[in-house]
DNA sequence: TTCACCTGCAAGAAAAAACTAGCATGTGCC
DNA sequence: GGCACATGCTAGTTTTTTCTTGCAGGTGAA
């Protein structure tokens, strides 16, 4: 649950958050967890892209990463979303702006 | 008010308060409404890279902008922001990204 | 050993976004 | 007229993001 984000997270989750492919891994991930590799294949997207963006939405903080050994003993990298919930309007977003650290401190 | 986005709607919007400087204006017109020089001042920016931000947000439908003569005759452009509220959740993401368009059709 | 599957990483190309600099228009006022 | 203010637009640079290519490692099974 997100409560009150500083700016700059803010900034991050929405920027993470604003692309196709991301969204469709949030969509797929929100279906039922999966590893890289077949994600990959479900997404039809290549490897080391979806990785990319795994790594983009972990760095945000909406996915989560687990090794698995599956049964015939392969490391498998299984990815979860995180529960979230961010409720954007012009309040928050003004809120969200006091604590913007981008240089220059408004004075 | 927002209810239902499609993907690339939802998309935009994120992308677009996805910036510092974005989020920023919308703040400082959720606290008033103002017109382009006169805000540019207020945020510590160029006028022209104000009017860039400006039209994305405007492009979003994040804030609205009009028209309006000053007592001294002058044309002021004034923006103000819209009434929006958008909430975030993975199944939010999950519901719009079913309508992304952004190539493939995921046979 | 070779094949098929899993992971990770990094260098470089391509595309998109952000930003600057500059010049154009117009107004009213001194 | 010249100054101060308002708007607009565009060309070009810089920066960031996205994406591809290619290689590395590991495992188990035929």
């Amino acid at each position: 649950m997100e409560t009150s984000h500083n700016g700059d997270e803010l900034a991050r989750i929405l920027a993470t958050l604003a692309n196709p492919h991301r969204m469709r891994v949030i969509a797929a991930l929100a279906h039922e967890r999966n590893y890289v590799s077949a994600l990959a294949r479900e997404l039809g997207i290549s490897r080391p892209l979806l990785q990319l963006h795994l790594a983009k939405l972990e760095a945000a903080g909406l996915v989560t990463a687990a090794f698995e050994l599956s049964a015939d003993g392969k490391a498998m990298k299984y990815y979860d979303t995180v529960p979230f919930a961010v409720t954007l309007t012009p309040q928050s977003i003004a809120l969200a702006a006091r604590t913007l650290t981008t240089e220059e401190g408004d004075s």
